[in-house]
RNA sequence: UGGGGUGUCGCCAAGUGGUAAGGCACAAGGUUUUGAUCCUUGCAUGCGUUGGUUCGAAUCCAGCCACCCCAGCCA
């Protein structure tokens, strides 16, 4: 493609008319910085598992993280929460860095890996186990699941509880030496089989996988849980406020009995705040409702399906809910930033109305896109009284309000092309588009008068003869009004391209219902529909071409930069325009 | 039937004892060479429910109801 494209699909900035509302996350930070709680730190992380695609629903957490920090002068760190090797990839660390940054966002320093603090959390181990306060555990992962116990009876304690501190320590030096195989031992911790709440019922902290690292190789072969990482990664990090989703919640006793069993000198001193003047505190979880949309699917196990079955086109198909396909779609940064930001942030499960999201982007593209006019189905209207190679070039603003786009100039020749569904002969109630014998204002032009309706042998609408009034170009004709205003393109000069209409994946509100067996069910037949024999204005291909449009009258669309080749361009449709008519 | 959460307009959501913000959606007008945008107006005598405390309650207390999460060596 041209390099000299000027990219508009790029960050056009927070809206400032976005009203920033009071949240029980900004409140709490707020009233710690007043209690003075860290020093006056603020510093959040956005911890993704590197295990598939961003999507919209991760774009809420990184702009709470990103946005809370920044806010209040504090720092947000990218930390890959790497501890499941089995389902981790060196590639979907790649397309969340780029993801992040794409939305605008710059995380401190360098990426983190908790896989860097393997080495911490070892040790770490062996102190707790020094405490009596973790256990190597022989129990098989079903025989564990038995000793748990249920929602309403109390677990029994394992047979190795006791072992002593000597035996463990030599095990957990053992398993982490390749001694033993997979799942033959695990690391716990000893905290109560008999907790109302399961997650500590002496909860696992190392597993045994004789497996490689995307990031240390086959240095480990005994790898850490999410539970005993995630605190201690915090903690490392000097986070103040470590945010979450919902489910979590239960999981916070433990985050805490962790940190607070350890040594805060030993925290301390393997941290980013070692050499500090900062108090040393503690980090503190707080959950928050993840977004969920209607009409949409976020599980990842579901996406991961869709695009392993060829539902859709990949990760980044523009149906996707993921940030690589909203991207491909045409969503600018700041639209989402903007929908996140207009979402808020609170602890009630939600289900989040698509139409917020599209009045997001339609209220960026409104102000940041260029018009445009793009002919979806044409139908060819001939000019009467010009000449056949006659050629008029008309100079029209790129955009209604802002002169600052700047101007284009359209040509307008004998023979141009209109839609099919502005021509009625039949018009319904209220239609005020062209008609036989009426007048409509050719956007932009002049008006027309349609004087001659030409059909084929089937009897089906050829083309149209029109006589045009010259005495209308740019202003209003005379004596009588001219309601109907039709976008159109130079049959000659127009540029034929692919434009790919997409609408919604699925065609009920909550696809993720329990009372749905199969997602396939319920997938909307008509989320795609190519159309090949679009002819757009030169303008759109030339060398001052942008990457998004509104195509005057149809919607917002953006160039597809992986479809498009040189002489046959292909555009997404991003969102129509808001329709009162509904035709 | 154990534990942890949540219930404020169709959808998000502010509000933390002083008499229900805002956005989306919707509706009605106005402007308009995009049936777009923009502008104006309307939209909860009511805060899951029932009692109680109080001069005063969405906010405090008690009971009830509904929904969500938890029994991975996933995160």
């Amino acid at each position: 493609m041209n390099d000299s494209n000027t990219d508009n699909s790029g960050d056009s900035g927070a809206n400032p008319d976005t009203k920033v509302s009071s949240n029980f996350i900004r409140n709490k930070i707020a009233q710690d910085l007043a209690d003075n709680k860290h020093g006056g730190r603020v510093h959040t992380r956005f911890p993704p598992e590197p295990n598939g695609f961003l999507h919209i629903g991760h774009a809420k957490s990184i702009c709470l993280n990103f946005t809370v920090a920044a806010e209040n002068g504090g720092l947000c760190n990218l930390r890959f929460d790497d501890t499941n090797p089995a389902k981790e990839s060196q590639e979907f660390v790649n397309s969340i860095e780029e993801n992040i940054r794409w939305l605008g966002f710059n995380w401190n320093g360098d990426a983190r890996y908790s896989s860097s603090y393997f080495d911490a959390l070892y040790e770490f181990a062996v102190q707790l186990i020094g405490k009596n306060l973790a256990y190597v555990c022989s129990l098989s992962a079903e025989e564990a699941r038995e000793y748990r116990g249920s929602l309403t009876e109390p677990g029994r304690n394992s047979p190795d509880r006791d072992r002593s501190i000597e035996d463990n320590v030599d095990l957990l030096k053992r398993m982490k030496e390749g001694e033993f195989e997979d799942g033959s031992y695990s690391l716990r911790a000893k905290i109560d089989m008999a907790s109302p709440n399961i997650t500590l019922r002496d909860p696992v902290f190392y597993r045994i996988r004789h497996i490689a690292h995307h990031q240390t190789g086959d240095k480990w072969c005994i790898y850490p849980t999410y539970d005993y990482t995630h605190c201690i990664s915090d903690a490392i990090e000097g986070i103040t406020h470590s945010l979450c989703t919902l489910e979590f919640e239960e999981h916070r006793p433990l985050y805490n009995w962790i940190l607070e069993k350890l040594d805060l000198d030993s925290i301390k001193s393997v941290s980013d705040l070692a050499d500090s003047e900062f108090d040393y505190v503690l980090p503190e979880q707080t959950e928050f409702a993840k977004l969920k949309l209607n009409y949409t699917i976020m599980g990842k196990r579901t996406l991961r399906e869709m695009v392993e079955t060829n539902v859709v086109d990949g990760w980044d198909d523009p149906r996707m809910p993921t940030l690589a396909g909203m991207r491909r779609r045409g969503f600018s940064p700041a639209s989402i930033r903007n929908f996140c930001e207009s979402v808020g942030v609170a602890r009630s499960d939600s289900v989040v109305d698509m139409a917020m999201l599209e009045h997001a982007i339609r209220d960026d593209l409104d102000k940041n896109a260029p018009r445009a006019m793009c002919v979806m189905n044409p139908l060819k209207v001939v000019l009467t009284e010009l000449e056949a190679d006659a050629e008029e070039s008309l100079e029209m603003s790129n955009h209604p309000k802002l002169e600052e786009m700047g101007k284009r100039v359209l040509p307008l020749t004998r023979e141009i092309l209109i839609d099919r569904s502005d021509f009625e002969e039949i018009p319904p109630a209220g239609f005020k588009r062209l008609i036989p014998g009426g007048e409509v204002r050719l956007r932009g032009a002049y008006v027309i008068r349609c004087d001659e309706v030409v059909k084929n042998s089937e009897g089906e609408v050829e083309e149209l003869h029109c006589s045009i009034d010259r005495n209308t170009l740019g202003k209003k004709p005379e004596g009588r009004k001219v309601k109907g205003v039709i976008h159109w393109v130079s049959a000659s000069k127009g540029v034929p391209v692919t434009v790919r209409l997409y609408d919604r994946l699925f065609n009920v509100e909550n696809p993720e219902s329990k009372k749905i067996e199969d997602y396939r069910e319920c997938l909307n037949p008509d989320s795609l529909t190519v159309l090949e024999g679009c002819v757009v204005e030169p303008s759109v291909c030339g060398e001052n071409s942008f990457n998004s449009y509104q195509f005057e009258r149809e919607g917002y669309f953006c160039r597809d930069e992986i479809d498009s080749i040189e002489d046959k361009l292909v555009f997404n449709r991003t969102i129509t325009l808001r329709d009162s008519w509904a035709s």
